[in-house]
DNA sequence: CACACTATTGTCAATTTGTCAATAGTCGTT
DNA sequence: AACGACTATTGACAAATTGACAATAGTGTG
């Protein structure tokens, strides 16, 4: 039994949902100005992100930097807490976040189909159940 | 220097957007009627989802077979190859239809709210840009 | 100094994915 | 009857990805 799948759509549900929605939404926020992983964190629940772990966030946030997305250096500013790292999107960030707004668009336009062909055979569906009686 | 990522998103581009996709297509597909995994590997394409590997699709099948969401026994009915596998929606996968296409509207809102903002910034910077000269 | 809070990093098992090969039946050709 | 092309499905494995939790570390409060 199990070994696969067993309950997982409903355990992590939008894991992956969140991982195809995530970095967009860093670099977006980004675009707005510098900011600190932490701040990054706590404004991601605007776009429906709440409930992600910090861990995935700050590993998102370097691996972006890996990847010459964005850049960091340390605050010189200190506030309540240890030095904070400020992100900065780069031009390959603004680049890589026009591609992904597309390829956004591009997943839209699929849920979109798969949402008109049920609606559709819901509406079938109705009419078949009504003909029935 | 890499281990994670570098061009990752290049390389393997949709997998993830492909995994929350599938499936409720698999479903959708199955709902119009009993189908062979080759037919449906076939029909996938229709919902942009075409080089999804046989793999994928059959190892899906088989998951979601797992889980209850559909039921497959051998075809009697002989064709060009061998025995093949007819697959059908259970009222479990039912359900589970209608409980994804809820969560795909979900996905669908995050991604819109993203676009928004996406858009809303561009034409921003087209105005400042504009003032500047 | 103990504690709560802000911030960031490291690690690890478990899950998930892509890929490639293996199996297997049918049909047409040589 | 051996061969290759096509239809179908399954198996196995390395690599990537994820979530969860612990570790580190500075600052302010009582």
């Amino acid at each position: 039994m199990h070994g696969r799948g067993q309950g997982r759509w409903r355990r992590q549900g939008c894991s992956r949902r969140t991982a195809r929605i995530m970095e967009p939404a860093l670099l977006l926020l980004l675009q707005h100005g510098p900011a600190h992983g932490y701040t990054l964190l706590e404004q991601l629940g605007g776009f429906g992100l709440d409930e992600v772990n910090p861990s995935v966030v700050y590993r998102a946030l370097r691996d972006m930097e890996e990847r010459g997305w964005v850049t960091s250096c340390w605050d010189d500013e200190e506030s309540q807490g240890p030095p904070r790292r400020v992100y900065r999107i780069s031009p390959l960030g603004d680049e890589v976040l026009a591609w992904w707004t597309q390829d956004l668009v591009e997943t839209k336009r699929m849920i979109d189909c798969l949402l008109t062909a049920y609606e559709c055979r819901m509406r079938q569906d109705n009419i078949d159940s009504h003909k029935e009686r």
